[in-house]
DNA sequence: CAGAATATGGAGGTCATCTCCATTTGTCAA
DNA sequence: TTGACAAATGGAGATGACCTCCATATTCTG
């Protein structure tokens, strides 16, 4: 798929400003404040190399968040493996809480690229989903979790999450979702 | 708060003319699709007219959600009067879905200006949480449902059902939250 | 080190958005 | 009805963000 072409040094260097000065002003969240021409200005970059490396500015989103997926999926894997898996999930989403919590332009981002039907973050996305399916599988498995309702339920609670950022009360509401989701998840008996 | 001033008919009519259209447009899934300019020649409408009364596109949205929420709440109120609390509020939810499902045009549109930090929706919203509110809050006084979680959190949900409105699975997956929301309210004993 | 291949930057074109105001339409008192 | 004032209209054109294009610069390769 990705078919890694070898990356002139010049070229690599001005991606790699382009990327780091991305994540900074998206940790400030002003990213989607930004013109994106003096975003280019901004790295240090013409306008011309910015759309040479990212057509659009979702592009550019995606390939920040692209990290920030990688990191969590690790994660998830990594509690897997440690917990048993209903305290694997568990622990795993409230993870998710928090490190959207301190990376509020993260947030803004997911909701910003979900509400859009361009797809631009499909990548990253179908890979965070296939951690938590993983998650909640073990967990049904298992036997703490109900088996009639999906991991895509789980899914669409956390983008309600990502997409209600900006409520005053975020963070409380944001555990109350989950919490709601790990109770209703229990295996009613 | 909406001081309603005396409007003159010429500007009703344009107004009506303008809402008529934004309804049909928005039906066929087309609203965002159009240019705004556009629109308004579609309308039978000066481009300044349609600014005058719609300051932005958001802002029409808005006036055309505006109705749709109004009737949701109605129902809301009507369930509460008529079954008991925490019945209302399983039958208000899942009428919820069921009412962004046969209204496509609706869901993308409240995930679109949810994501919209301009909060372009906020009158309208705040009402169908209001009314949201008041059916937890009665269920709680029954003792049906813990209070350890808010109603924001329910409507971060249906946030999450909105903004996510073009997943495949869609309708099930809505229904799988809806279901995992009910459950993990019921008060644990 | 010369030539080919690759990448750069930023001036300028394009296009949707929105403003402004000369003209039209509606309202009301006489 | 009519005159006069206020309210509303429409669409030409200003504005400004986005993106393209290509003359120039940088890197690679033999």
């Amino acid at each position: 798929m990705t078919a890694d072409k070898p990356l002139r040094a010049d070229a690599r260097r001005k991606r790699e400003a382009l990327l780091a000065k991305a994540r900074e002003v998206f940790d400030a969240g002003e990213f989607f404040d930004l013109r994106f021409d003096d975003f280019a200005r901004l790295a240090g970059v013409g306008t011309g190399t910015l759309y040479r490396h990212f057509p659009t500015r979702e592009a550019l989103a995606e390939a920040v968040y692209h990290g920030e997926v990688a990191a969590l999926c690790d994660r998830a894997r990594q509690l897997g493996a440690a917990l048993p898996a209903a305290e694997a999930l568990a622990t795993f989403l409230r993870g998710v809480v928090d490190h959207l919590d301190t990376h509020k332009g993260l947030a803004r981002t997911l909701a910003t690229l979900m509400a859009d039907r361009t797809g631009a973050l499909a990548e990253g996305s179908r890979a965070l989903e296939q951690a938590v399916t993983d998650l909640v599988a073990a967990a049904v498995r298992e036997g703490a979790v109900r088996e009639d309702v999906g991991a895509g339920a789980v899914m669409m609670a956390l983008h309600g999450i990502g997409a209600a950022h900006d409520r005053p009360d975020w963070r409380a509401e944001a555990d109350g979702v989950i919490t709601l989701v790990l109770d209703g998840l229990r295996r009613p008996h």
